[in-house]
DNA sequence: TATTTTATACGATTTTTTTCGTATATTATC
DNA sequence: GATAATATACGAAAAAAATCGTATAAAATA
């Protein structure tokens, strides 16, 4: 089983997901945008993020160069999940109802949802 | 702006939330269910609360009694915010289809929720 | 009334998470 | 080649969160 990421963690995970690898110092100057903490705080969470297993990295050269060793869907899988369940009693309706309230999804999006739904309908 | 629960303190409030109002043993005992720690623990962690004003209470008898000082939705606003950003990058839509995949929607919830989908819509 | 049970307060400890400083080595620049 | 910049490793400190033990007082009960 996964460990679950930290607060902390998760946002690096978040960066490097969508850029698939980096260095330490590129996603330091990611996160330096929002937030205000040292390099070696980064390399310092990436490096217990390796220990853990929730990253991997390339060691050839002395600049690492660092990958998710997690899979992302999975990952919101589970945080979701654990998320549902403290936060909402466990209902996906209640959740979903917020979540839709808050972020301002497009047209195009409400249609994805809309076909989601039936999707889920038929299959039960 | 009210701040924002920790893990275990939100364990409590959902409990409260529906309860309405609650002594520490109530809430104690509910808490032993799923989890092992003891009395005390959870008499300090309703102090905190307290102090952070998260909860109200009653101190009039003996036996305190313990009320929700924030609003369930507000709270869920606030973590459901916050949640999306870290975990989802902002995006409502991924978040929802997770969470639809996830808890089993029944029927009537699937419908609730186009409906609210049409509602959204249309404000816009 | 004496004893046991139950409640809060309080401080302290433990655990987890976040942060940083320094040493050391490698690479780049002057 | 000497100096500056940049990288990792490592330990440790600081901060945040969770847990517990003990003292004390009130209530219940034997």
């Amino acid at each position: 089983m996964q460990a679950k990421p930290t607060e902390s963690e998760l946002e690096i995970l978040s960066l490097l997901w969508p850029m698939e690898q980096a260095t330490v110092r590129e996603i330091h100057e990611k996160l330096a945008e929002t937030k205000d903490t040292g390099y070696t705080t980064t390399l310092k969470t990436m490096q217990i993020m390796h220990a853990k297993g929730l990253l991997r990295r390339d060691e050839q050269n002395r600049t690492h160069i660092y990958f998710p060793a997690v899979d992302e869907t999975v990952t919101q899988k589970n945080l979701v999940t654990n998320f549902m369940a403290t936060a909402f009693g466990g209902s996906a309706k209640n959740l979903v109802m917020q979540a839709l309230g808050q972020g301002n999804p497009s047209k195009e999006e409400l249609d994805e949802i809309r076909a989601f739904l039936d999707q889920l309908e038929n299959e039960q």
